[in-house]
DNA sequence: ACTGAAACTTCTGACGT
DNA sequence: ACGTCAGAAGTTTCAGT
């Protein structure tokens, strides 16, 4: 799929504001509202817009700790990771979750209510599972930035 | 602001698809549309719903590279924390962006085109500034899960 | 390819329960 | 507090350039 300035245009304004109106939107990319709703209609079914989400004030909502969780596996291949996916899928305290190059096999995500809500999931759940080798928690003091805005600036024309 | 059950099922359904008509959500929480409406507005200007977002599909885009970047600073204290932090606003491949216990002083979120362009950020920029004093990069082999999605299941009454 | 207007869907405030 | 209803706003399809 081809995409020109103006997709470009309306991707960017949509990933700051979700909840823009075809006409709000006319407005910044210089096109006609039904030229937009076009547009968008095209790229949210080429997948490019995977879909919309609320965000949420975690504070607000008494989430008051995120946590970095840095984790090793005791044993790899086979159904060792997979097992290990499929259970942190099942963790609603786990926001995300990636396998990593360097010293950690995995970096999740974590956000909970309190100090002794994270340690329910660290101790009861977590280190319960007889796979996982090493733990380290890096508990987050400050958020600088937490945009998940991607960088459109140099792609298409 | 008390939040009852209605509010929670509606912030759920909200943060896993923004896009959510008012009618589509009555459904969901047995309420009409209309009282859908009122509480959504009351939580959109209490804060609790800070905005709404487009995902973009990253791959979709050009970005193929995902690496969590740990950095520690040289000084601290005075305007050095502040000036990293101004920095790291303006950097656009930069995703997020948080202060941490641990080792590292910052973790960072990184998504670039490819590696070249991650170089690019990492030797050309990063470590240019001289208050850095390390740089450990991992790069992000796969993604097991990316929801950012709150955990609402013990919230209010 | 884009625009403009018409048909349709959704939103929202007033009112009644 | 909630639901119903009607007027307002936004969206989307279609014809035209």
């Amino acid at each position: 799929m081809p995409l020109d300035r103006y997709d470009r245009q309306i991707l960017d304004a949509l990933q700051r504001d979700g909840a823009l109106t075809n006409a709000q939107l006319s407005e910044r990319v210089n096109l006609s509202a039904s030229q937009c709703s076009r547009r968008r209609a095209a790229l949210e079914a080429a997948g490019v817009i995977e879909g919309y989400r609320a965000k949420l004030d975690a504070g607000k909502l008494g989430l008051g700790i995120r946590v970095i969780v840095r984790v090793n596996l005791r044993t790899h291949g086979n159904s060792a990771d997979s097992d290990f996916s499929a259970w942190i899928g099942r963790q609603p305290e786990v926001l995300s979750a990636f396998s990593v190059s360097g010293d950690a096999d995995y970096v999740l995500h974590v956000r909970a209510r309190d100090l002794e809500s994270f340690s329910d999931f660290l101790h009861e759940r977590l280190l319960l599972r007889p796979d996982i080798s090493q733990v380290r928690s890096d508990f987050v003091l400050q958020t600088l930035k937490d945009s998940d805005a991607l960088d459109l600036s140099d792609l298409g024309r």
